[in-house]
DNA sequence: TAGATTGTTAATCGATTAACAATC
DNA sequence: TAGATTGTTAATCGATTAACAATC
């Protein structure tokens, strides 16, 4: 149990190491080396093996990483080696978009419960699931078991259903809101808001008029 | 023109500070230090005013940051205070979502054109938006001058369609499908693949049987 | 004036990369 | 054995934070 204190950076390129990893599967390859890796990502190979480094020693000298064996163990480092339940708040169109997404999806993140308030969406059902009412997300998330929550309202009452889903105990909220949320420190929060992500695309544009290649060099 | 290079975290962090500062403007504040900002989003006031002094001298000393005005300086750097128009390609849920959230947002960023290949799809409208085939797609973008591409397609088609933009020459994409995608270098690509978002908060759960504060201080 | 807060330099901290012994 | 590639230490690079003079 080294447990050195894993940065934030390491964490989010897990996800990315297990979504090229199962291409691989798919193309049959069976091992991989850090380099073939980094080519893939545009990532430095001894940070690869730094960043799997840190949970264990999951490859062999001069071969490199048996793929499927990588991928599993990934799952365990990532916890997606067990089920993990999600309950989504908000069954707009970005609610729809997600949990079909997911039904598709072979990680064991499984959204199960799927709630709104608004009357015309209670009852309703959106992939085999009924769309509840917010009365019944803390009873529901107890039930079964739920860890994570998704937030697809919009922004005004993007807080609220947070507070619902500390007290109903989840332990990390996926926030779709284009807002600033606050929730105690143990419970981890990250925003998926994509208006801020086309406004830092639109920094690396060029305004018009100036020329593209001013000491642009690296 | 000091132009220091501006490292991509600080980018990613502007469109942070504009939320909140919109925020005051509703609220009719007029003023905010970096103190107070710090407090809103966890930051240190130091990193603030740092990154905002990349960019110039917003700032008064002893008082703060006119609201308003730092809202028009974070426009200018991250070069919203023009109209930048965006395409998006895949007419499902999530393209609909998109296109939706975008009519109300007050960013001067705009959907302008929808494309899809599904025959089901070509000619239906989303937003006053007619759904267009792949086929107009370099036209569209050359006639309407779309500068950002978003890609809401399955991830087996997400590669396609990021060919289809580069060669209709936007200078940026904003990737929704789980595949990693190549695209040249002047191209800006950025993902917003929401399996890794929820991936990475699973790494954060507290795996069943084990003690939540083990050395957790900091 | 006294208090507050910026912009900026210097110090610290942490993350990435290079290098290489170990070994398949 | 020779070639390849890991795991890891040390070196580098870059980002965050502290501190403070300038000044509103």
């Amino acid at each position: 149990m080294k447990q050195t204190k894993i940065s934030e950076a390491v964490v989010r390129r897990l996800p990315v190491y297990l979504q090229v990893l199962n291409e691989m599967v798919n193309r049959e390859i069976q091992t991989i080396s850090s380099q073939d890796l980094g080519n893939k990502l545009d990532l430095n190979p001894a940070q690869i093996r730094k960043d799997l480094a840190y949970f264990g020693e999951f490859g062999r000298k001069g071969v490199g990483y048996d793929v499927v064996y990588l991928i599993e163990k990934i799952r365990q480092i990532l916890k997606v080696d067990q089920t993990i339940k999600v309950a989504l708040v908000g069954a707009g169109n970005l609610g729809h978009a997600l949990c079909n997404y997911n039904k598709y999806s072979k990680d064991n993140m499984q959204i199960t419960a799927v709630f709104d308030d608004h009357p015309s969406k209670i009852g309703t059902s959106i992939n085999n699931l009924t769309v509840l009412p917010m009365s019944e997300l803390v009873a529901t998330v107890a039930e079964q078991k739920i860890r994570i929550g998704i937030i697809t309202v919009p922004a005004i009452e993007a807080q609220n259903v947070a507070n619902q889903f500390v007290e109903a105990g989840v332990e990390g909220i996926l926030n779709f809101a284009p807002a600033i949320l606050r929730v105690p420190d143990e419970v981890r929060i990250q925003n998926a808001d994509f208006t801020r992500e086309l406004l830092s695309i639109a920094y690396y544009l060029v305004r018009e008029g100036e020329s593209q290649d001013e000491s642009d060099l690296d």
